[in-house]
DNA sequence: TAGATTGTTAATCGATTAACAATC
DNA sequence: TAGATTGTTAATCGATTAACAATC
């Protein structure tokens, strides 16, 4: 529900996972405070909420947290992908080898003008007439979208309305779920990286000083 | 100070630029909240506390608030990005329509291979070895990592010392900044897709659930 | 004047943390 | 037993919001 709190679970378990190939055998909730940068107070906390119980002495035990993990965050299902989009961000991501080892698999890509698209990718590029097919007989429940801002917002639409309830969206465009009001049935992440820049140059300039400083040269 | 208010800021500005564009003259608090998403009462404390004061009556002034922003967020000095590591998705950015009209302008890339890399980038691309003397000569203080996960944390080093002040980090392994302990002199920003995709995952699975549903699964 | 909107204070809300009893 | 770590409660902290006096 809190946004803070999934993305601790995410690296719970990829850092659980790491542990495990390491040998370990149980941690502590000052480990994985440390691990991800929280205090180990909030670590017991998420556990508790989870119902992963340690023992008072031994810490938490690996296999039982990476058992618990994956279902949790839903390992166990197909992490099939489709990216709809297929210019020069959407082919660099079907070649984007951070995927595999996520258990995410990229399966089919969707472009206006599939034709147009580099003959070797990794993965079928197909007509966006093909899309809704795609989704349903696939089951499809996440998407990319990699296409330019002006189209955004219509791809997204086509999405959500084949049943996609997941969009990570690369286009310049803050996109929100519109569709069924604000009983919105897809959760939509922009990844906005002019947004991203503009940002960092504005934590960048005021590094070192503090607002009423930032205040007093815009009154110079 | 807050990443939240930071990027509130970024929105105000990019809205307020959009309005301005469209003619209007004046805004009111609820306008601007309605439209990013927050109440009237947050957009009135913020700009109170970066002292933008508005007419009791009339709103805040357009024009006063494009300039002030633009004070606020440095849009006067220049933004100039670099970008290390001209692989797919490093080259893909460097196409990226959406920076010219934010006025960040991406000015030379660099890989460890430079003469491996296409001709036909809009930008010039150098060695590694050629970093530090353009860092420092055009006073470059953000920059983008996109190489490969395993060579990031050195990578992210070096950028550091040649005086890199900012990094959108694109490489799937989640960048700090150690080198200068806690006093960090360089402010990161993760774009971790898998784990964005993860979590997308994570909550289309458990739109329609709560918790206890959830962990009532986890036990069956 | 009446109505509307700002600016600010105090209240609320939720997340995080400190602290400690329970217990291995 | 003594020491260490969990699980949970109560305190803290900070951000957001409601409310309203000031005033255009």
């Amino acid at each position: 529900m809190n946004k803070e709190f999934i993305l601790r679970l995410t690296k719970y378990k990829r850092l659980i996972h790491k542990l495990k190939s390491l040998g370990f055998e149980r941690v502590f909730s000052n480990n994985l405070g440390d691990a991800i940068g929280v205090t180990p107070a909030l670590v017991r906390k998420d556990f508790s909420t989870l119902h992963l119980s340690g023992n008072k002495r031994g810490g938490y035990n690996i296999d039982m947290l990476v058992e618990e993990f994956d279902v949790i965050l839903g390992r166990n299902s197909p992490q099939n992908v489709i990216i709809v989009g297929c210019g020069r961000i959407g082919q660099a991501l079907m070649q984007y080898p951070g995927f595999a080892s996520d258990d995410i698999h990229l399966v089919a890509g969707f472009d206006k003008a599939p034709d147009s698209v580099n003959i070797d990718n990794p993965i079928p590029i197909f007509g966006m007439d093909k899309l809704e097919n795609f989704v349903s007989e696939n089951n499809i429940k996440v998407g990319i979208i990699t296409v330019p801002g002006e189209e955004a917002s219509s791809v997204l639409d086509k999405m959500v309305d084949t049943g996609i309830r997941g969009v990570l969206n690369f286009a310049p465009v803050e996109l929100k779920c519109q569709k069924y009001d604000c009983d919105c049935k897809c959760v939509i992440h922009n990844v906005n990286i002019g947004l991203e820049l503009e940002h960092l140059f504005y934590q960048v300039s005021t590094q070192d000083t503090d607002f009423s400083i930032v205040n007093d040269n815009s009154k110079k």
